[in-house]
DNA sequence: ATTGCGGTTTCTGTATACACAAAAGTGATC
DNA sequence: GATCACTTTTGTGTATACAGAAACCGCAAT
């Protein structure tokens, strides 16, 4: 029966690895699974309902992407952020980052561009309307930052990107920014814009160091009021 | 991206799946292992004296170094270097090389480069002495990427950097440098040392920028002329 | 009270068996 | 001779069983 075979492509059992693997990476990313949490094999494979050995291999690509790190006599954890690997994480940002800016504004179509800065012109109204805008806000930032990653066309550099934004998620749980930082984000990031649009990639260039330098700063300075609670 | 550090003890016997590792990365990185060429998991499980299960694994590392894709319909291969990706790995080779460079002449402490200097003023009569020069240039060449990655103390940064390295080499395989270029390349690595030791982290950069420039021209021109045999 | 030791338990590392899907081979029919 | 259905083969995905090692716990000795 087609439907069946159709179905089987469609419905997509995903394979338990996989699955395995989003569920443990969703959790760690939102906070579910706090860092120096342990991840015991058997304990996890029987909550996520998968056996030992593709649960393994979901534990193994979370290492590979920094999330957990296996320990010495026993199990694996759950990797934690600290202060310092947030500045380390930011100056990797930095080099990939303006970079990659560097390159869109160099092979840039501007048509996406164009659509995306309507957008952002727009964002600081969204962000008077609470946290559904904040929540639309963040929508438009993934969509520049696929934006950039088609323009780029460089699967090594575009790589090396998503795995340091993988950890800038988790990042941005433990500090959430305050309105005022995230309006003066959105005119940088129009800055960056124009920049690409107007194919001038040292401009970009620039733009992108001085965002991530004040992003960097702003983190910082949300988790020292934070921890000072 | 870095990979597991494994634990093992000294002396104990390595685990079978970083065993499989070991071997099927070396024999990649070697050329032993060609691009395009086809993993079966039973015919290399048998042939590396593993069972299917932790090979599975050593596969699953070298998928995340990018050594290795799955495909269409069946098993494993290893990648392809096309002219193209090399461009691309340039790419983000710069960036990330002109920041670590950047941050070791910041941090710089100078003692291991001012030793390392002293290696490289006498590279050029190194690089007269045949094949046993060339190659302890390269081991040079190794010292200084170490003493790097040590002043730029960013287990980020140079996690990236390991993962572009370990592409290098393969593409240093199919495009053997030739003696001239050598020598102009000690000169180039001897300015970014001396731009390290005088702690002027702008000149080490554009040294920097200037060298893969070079370096990357010298690759391409290596094996257009050997694909013209 | 603390520390050292041995048994117990728990957990990982590995092998293997089974199920299911895809490709290749085979034969029959037109 | 070509095409299509069916069988066989091959290979992956998953579960599970087994072995060895590390942590835990209680007991005893100082």
């Amino acid at each position: 029966m087609y439907t069946e075979t159709a179905m089987l492509r469609l419905g997509a059992p995903l394979r338990a690895s996989e699955r395995a693997y989003r569920q443990l990476r969703g959790e760690i990313l939102n906070g579910l699974l706090a860092p120096g949490a342990a991840l015991l094999e058997v304990e996890q494979a029987e909550r996520i309902g998968v056996s030992r050995t593709p649960l393994r291999e979901a534990v193994a690509r979370l290492i590979a992407d920094g999330l957990v790190v296996g320990r010495r006599g026993r199990g694996f954890e759950v990797t934690d952020i600290s202060v310092d690997s947030i500045s380390e994480l930011y100056e990797l940002r930095q080099a990939l980052e303006v970079q990659a800016i560097r390159l869109a504004a160099t092979r840039r179509e501007p048509a996406p561009f164009q659509e995306l800065r309507d957008a952002f012109v727009t964002a600081p109204d969204l962000l008077e309307q609470g946290d559904i805008g904040v929540h639309r806000y963040y929508v438009l930032i993934d969509e520049l930052e696929d934006a950039i990653d088609a323009a780029v066309e460089n699967p090594f550099l575009v790589g090396a990107l998503r795995a340091v934004r993988t950890h800038l998620a988790r990042i941005r749980r433990l500090a959430r920014s305050n309105p005022r930082r995230l309006r003066a984000a959105a005119a940088e990031h129009l800055l960056i814009i124009d920049a690409i649009i107007a194919g001038d990639p040292s401009l970009a260039a620039h733009a992108t160091h001085i965002h991530l330098h004040q992003s960097l700063l702003s983190v910082l300075a949300a988790i020292e009021e934070d921890s000072e609670r």
